[in-house]
DNA sequence: TACAATACCTACTAATTTACTTGTAATTAA
DNA sequence: TTAATTACAAGTAAATTAGTAGGTATTGTA
């Protein structure tokens, strides 16, 4: 019941573009480079995010990507959706037909209980709230730069 | 961020042995087959039930299995902890060394309160309380049979 | 003691998922 | 026109999942 990387990615991804200060859109080389993580795979899972409207993105010579709303208007659930899918813990919460006996199952009300549970957990952390943790961190730490 | 059959059968493989009325134990083909899961496959999952203390085990002839506490003594996290193994989202939730940063992780933060929400939860219930949902599933739905 | 019923143990396997890599096409600023 | 960028499509090695298969050990009963 691990997390994918997809997810983490995605949420650094999405940091790095949060904490961004131009206005100038990013490219993802930089964010890769400053991630550490493979570019290819970077393209990769930045299009579910912008198929989801998270982020707008620029074609072309000097494109890149840019948040398409503030921070604080993204919650972390609607990152991780569109790359985890679905996040209900077993088939049956979202798809009750999946199984014969959903209706009476006293299994899948737990399971259904726990989805709602996470779901909300995510839902309820912005990109700003995130932020804001990196400040602190950094604050105490003595750190030069954010470490998402 | 699938829950595994493993704990999913488990969970209704300790549900059969918790209603199961008599002091005998029970053998294991018998919850198969009502269960509707292979035998082999069950007998697989139980093992790790068994080393966590959870069930007891009577070999040869009417041998079979019984819980070692009362179900409500027993809950869903000791059940789904040995069979799913490490109940963190993320390995450096687990093993903060895994990730060089874990430190000053902001993600990090994140999937460690998440992960603490999900264990905290399952904690929570016990087979008791599965088997008081069943009851009152059953009473409201004419059924003669609980549902697992 | 022999037998049948049970749990226990080990290994194998097909299908799926994960975490990428590789290659190419389309777009656009300079 | 070129170089830099995103977009799209396909492939792939490793790991995981959800089992299956087959034999061994134990024990109550006839």
């Amino acid at each position: 019941m691990r997390l994918s990387t997809r997810s983490r990615y995605g949420i650094r991804l999405m940091m790095a573009l949060a904490m961004e200060e131009s206005s100038e859109p990013v490219f993802l080389k930089q964010i890769a480079t400053s991630e550490g993580i493979s570019e290819k795979y970077l393209s990769q899972i930045i299009i579910p995010l912008k198929n989801s409207g998270l982020v707008i993105t620029y074609r072309g010579a000097h494109g890149g990507y840019k948040l398409s709303r503030k921070p604080s208007e993204i919650n972390i659930r609607e990152i991780v959706e569109p790359l985890e899918g679905d996040l209900s813990l077993v088939e049956c919460v979202a798809v009750p037909g999946s199984c014969g006996k959903s209706s009476e199952c006293v299994s899948r009300s737990l399971w259904d209980e726990m989805s709602r549970m996470i779901i909300d957990y995510l839902s309820g952390i912005t990109l700003a709230d995130l932020i804001e943790r990196c400040r602190k961190i950094s604050q105490v730490g003595d750190a030069v730069n954010y470490v998402i």
